[in-house]
DNA sequence: CCAGTTATTATTCAATTGAATAACAAGGCG
DNA sequence: CGCCTTGTTATTCAATTGAATAATAACTGG
């Protein structure tokens, strides 16, 4: 007896594989990392089960190129924000602090994920590599807007310096996101630019203003 | 056919309570949430799976059980710092921030642990209300250290002041779990005490010596 | 020491999961 | 138009999981 199957369009490799890594974070984001099964995720991407190994060994191999999506695109979504930011150095620190702390960095989505993930990164050596290099990546950045201040700090304070400011910015992200009515409106970007202001002895608040984005 | 069964003792409930959720605990540190199957809690806790249902009515009760657990447990062990503390308000937030930024409140078992509950919090308001009620018993904890500095902030002040400090150790205590090697010795406690410091505008970096642990 | 309670074990069940294999059809190329 | 590659679907499998039920042995109270 002849079946009726699904009719389906062949499509480019890359479409595919795209679509199956973002039923995966969409999954996880909703429902933790047990809602992602292959045939949650087959569903969600509009295809069946049995695809997800045609493009990928295993379905580990899927969650590591969707753990790895998701990293590169924070990072990136940080940097953005300093492309229209303006030239002085204080406001593009207090910029990027920010932006750091208001959606869509702060979001209750983007934390699930990102614990769900943790989880694998004792077990993985590859997930903890791509953890490490997104961590030192921002901090990096961090320090580089730091050193570019007119008051920056010593040669030896810099390295602690970015230490201190971004645990500062992360601890607000993740309280934040995981408690969105604790805070109000502004109050955790505000805390955030004169937190950092104070580690490193300058006043940042008023540098805030210019950094605001245009259209609000 | 007479089968052999396991020879057994038949325990007091509080003790077999207690087993099965240090079991949880151990193993969703160990290997992430789903390595904590009903199986392998029981197997641990050197009984039989059907024993789960006799003391717990589902599954997700035991974690919920395992999860409060753990959050007393760490609020419970920041708090007995100041035990054995002295008596000047600066050296006891010292003390606090420090004990807040050493083993064992810093070991990636604690942060796996979070991080896998954290998934739990959104589908579930039981387990929501415990991450509240944690988060903002240890934060006015910090609070109450804060207010009662010779140089304490002004009123309007003290909240941010709080979360901002709460932030730091978050951030710290968040990257040295995941980052072991990233740190030297003592650093994440240096740069902690000296960014609460800064935030407050008080040097604690002298108080910190004060508030060593006796035995060291 | 005996009987009754129940803590604990052993077994079973239905559902789900990741993976493997077989069947098929969509599109490219002659 | 017709073959051929391979992207895609459909089906199947073995393993695992949480839960339910039945059987039994360890204590307790008389």
């Amino acid at each position: 007896m002849a079946v009726d199957r699904k009719t389906y369009r062949r499509e480019a490799e890359d479409k595919r594989r795209q679509a199956l890594i973002a039923a995966t974070l969409a999954l996880v984001a909703e429902g933790g990392a047990r809602a992602a099964t292959v045939r949650a995720i087959a569903d969600r991407a509009g295809v069946t089960a049995g695809l997800i190994r045609h493009y990928f060994t295993t379905k580990e191999d899927l969650v590591m190129a969707a753990y790895r999506q998701l990293m590169t695109g924070m990072t990136e979504d940080s940097a953005a924000v300093l492309t229209y930011a303006p030239k002085d150095p204080n406001a593009r620190l207090a910029a990027f602090v920010a932006a750091s702390l208001r959606p869509p960095v702060v979001d209750s989505r983007a934390v699930v994920l990102w614990a769900s993930f943790l989880q694998d990164i004792r077990r993985n050596p590859a997930m903890l590599a791509i953890h490490e290099q997104t961590y030192l990546g921002f901090r990096d950045h961090l320090q580089g807007l730091i050193a570019a201040l007119p008051s920056a700090p010593q040669p030896d304070d810099l390295r602690p310096m970015a230490i201190a400011c971004n645990a500062v910015i992360d601890g607000l992200w993740l309280e934040g996101s995981t408690l969105p009515d604790a805070f109000a409106k502004g109050e955790l970007v505000r805390i955030g630019v004169r937190s950092v202001g104070a580690i490193l002895g300058v006043d940042l608040t008023y540098y805030l203003i210019l950094s605001e984005p245009p259209l609000l």
